[in-house]
Parts: structure tokens; C-alpha cells; sequence
DNA sequence: GTTAATTAAATCGCATACGATTTAATCGTG
DNA sequence: CACGATTAAATCGTATGCGATTTAATTAAC
């Protein structure tokens, strides 16, 4: 009873031949031309796949440092950002991570329940939540060094900044692309 | 009848006072030494940061390519690594993704749902699934020029190379690392 | 040649992203 | 003052990412 593992609702039918040498020439038969090969640009030359890949790069290589924590990337980013700056609104805070409310709260909510943030609503503005960090969220920046992942970068000191500087050049320059191709 | 917007579980005590200047030094009372400011790495100096952003902001950019071609980012990369190789296993798909089945097959099954290619089990190996651009799924590929946004990138193109090779070389730097830490 | 180990996808649950909408508070104008 | 416009968060639905598990097929060991 040879059944295929789950693969819903397309039916793959599948003859089941004799030899393999025989299934491999079927298959090529329905493909016959030798598949020109497009020769367009690549994948490993689109500077947006770089970056792509580089930020699941960097997710994987924190995640050793941040499971110990108990914390996620974003949760991480989100606490750098208060590190820097404590007692921001929910706008503030999206402003410097370039996230709107719909995907920060639950972040926040999250990082509240933690017990490393708070988050209040102004009572001068009370559309506006402030959020601001506990003692146990500002004792956790001692406890999330990532000196090891500027060695893990593999860059030095003065490329490694020099890099940082143009990858921020290169967000800003698309976003304010997009903004243009709002307007115009 | 003043209720404030929707904060669920975490109850917002707001007394409401009298003048605004006032309830702002009251404010200012609960943290009064001036806030003294860390002092340690700001959210713009983490290159981890200026990736994740950069991510972001190609997600941003792409959008009003894509939109009109019914795709999101991911889907277009996976178009992208097809064009340049038709014809791959869901695993193959993955190593040039970086991504895995449980990430990817969601994916698939929607582009075959939108008729832009076809899974099929491999009579070889039943255990395989190669997947295949459709001639709809191939005919994208003249729709979806990305040439607007080297130019979005704000770089001439020699840096715009130069800097995606950077960028890949990171990321492989950091995978390494990874794979490192997951032995050592 | 059966059975244990391995392998490729898929499935499940959780955590982002984000467009669109909703809710509640505040502002602006008459 | 009143009422429509604006604003700040939150909510909802959809689409990734990913750890952990599951399923089915193949391989390896005996």
C-alpha cells in the first residue's frame, strides 16, 4: 500500500515505471529543448535578495544569544530602542524601528507581559500610550552583549561601519522612493 | 462617559487632572533625575538593524511593482530563484531561499494556486516534490522589471554592486557562525 | 527480507509585518 | 458649544519565518 505523503488537494498521479533510467527520460520528454535557461539576472545578484537572506542570517545568529533570554529578534530591537531612548509613545517607538502600531502592540504586549516594559496611557493624551521600561527590562542590556556578532560579522571594525553606514543610506534612499511614488 | 481606547488586559489608571502643564510635571515627578540617558550603542549604529530596516524598506519598494502582479516580496523571490532554474525540489528552492519547507511549501502552494507553477511528486523519489513554472508563471518574468529600483537604491551602479556583494558576503559570514556555534 | 534509521515535505503553533478597518480621544471650524 | 475631521492605538485578516512534530518513502543494517 504505497501511498504519497500529504500533498492536498493537487492530485499527484504518478504511473510508477519500471526502471528509474526510464523515469528520468519521461520526465525530461515532457521538457524536451534542454531548458534554455533563461539567462536573466540571478538570484545572488539582486541586492534585495542580499539583504533578504542577510536578515534571516542575522534572526538565526541572534537567536543563540537571545532564546537564553527569552526574547525574539523584533522583542530585542524593540528593547534596544527603549535602551536608547526610555519612555517613548507607541508613534515614537515605530518612527526608529519603521513599524506602525498594528505590529508593534502585540510586541509591546508581549514584552509587557514579560514584565520588562509597562505601557500607560497618557493621561495629558489618552489616545496616546506611553511605554517605558521596568528595572528588569534595563537589567537585561547588560545581559544581551552582541560584541560576538560584530566578529561574526566577519568584517572589520572599519568596514564593518562602513557597511552599517551604507546599508542605512540604502533604507532611507528606498523609502524615500516609495514616499516619492506616493505623490507623484 | 470617557473610556479610553482599547489597552485590554493592563488596567490605565487615569486620574485626569486639572491644567496639562500640570500633569506633565507630575510626569516628569515619577522619573526626576533627569533620565540620565545610557550612554551605550544606539539603535542607528547596529548593522543588524540597518539590514532588518533595509528589509523592510524593500518590502516597501516592491509593493507597487508587485501589487498590480497579485505578489507579494517572498513569492517574487521564489519566481526569481525559478526563472533562473526551473524545475527544483522544494529542498533546492530552499538552500537558494535559505528557507525551509515549512516556510516554503505555504508559499508554493499558493503561486500554484494562482496558476504560476506546478508541484509534482517525483516518480523517482515519491518522497520529493520538484516544482515547475507554469508558461503563465514564466511570462511574469517580462512583467516584473526591478531596473526602477536600482535606481530607488540611490546608488550608482558600481557601489550598488560593490555593496551587494558586501551584503551577501555578510550574510554568509554570519551563517557560518551560525553553523559553527551549532557544532563548537 | 524485514525492521530501524534517515530523509523530504507537510502540518501545527507562535511571532512578526502590514493593509484595512475600528474605537476612542482630541482638534478645528463655525 | 457642537459636530465633523483628524489622530493614536488597537483589531482583524492574510502572508511570511521558524521550531517541533508528523507522515510517508527510501535507505541501511542485520
Amino acid at each position: 500500500m504505497s501511498k504519497a505523503p500529504a500533498m492536498s488537494p493537487s492530485k499527484s498521479v504518478s504511473p510508477k515505471m519500471a526502471s528509474k533510467t526510464a523515469q528520468k527520460i519521461a520526465h525530461k520528454a515532457t521538457a524536451p529543448k534542454a531548458e534554455p535557461k533563461p539567462a536573466g539576472p540571478k538570484l545572488a545578484d539582486f541586492l534585495c535578495f542580499a539583504i533578504y537572506s542577510a536578515n534571516l542570517a542575522y534572526g538565526r545568529a541572534y537567536k543563540p544569544i537571545l532564546d537564553p533570554l527569552g526574547l525574539t529578534y523584533t522583542q530585542y530591537i524593540a528593547l534596544v530602542a527603549l535602551w536608547e531612548e526610555n519612555d517613548q509613545t507607541v508613534s515614537q517607538l515605530g518612527e526608529r524601528m519603521f513599524l506602525e502600531s498594528n505590529t508593534l502592540t502585540p510586541i509591546l504586549k508581549k514584552l509587557e507581559s514579560l514584565g520588562y516594559l509597562r505601557r500607560r496611557r497618557d493621561s495629558d493624551d489618552e489616545r496616546v500610550v506611553r511605554v517605558s521600561l521596568t528595572e528588569e527590562g534595563r537589567r537585561l542590556r547588560e545581559r544581551a552583549s552582541q560584541r560576538n556578532l560584530v566578529k561574526a560579522s566577519g568584517f572589520p571594525m572599519e568596514d564593518f561601519v562602513k557597511l552599517q553606514k551604507q546599508v542605512t543610506k540604502l533604507r532611507d534612499n528606498l523609502l524615500d522612493a516609495v514616499k516619492e511614488g506616493e505623490k507623484g
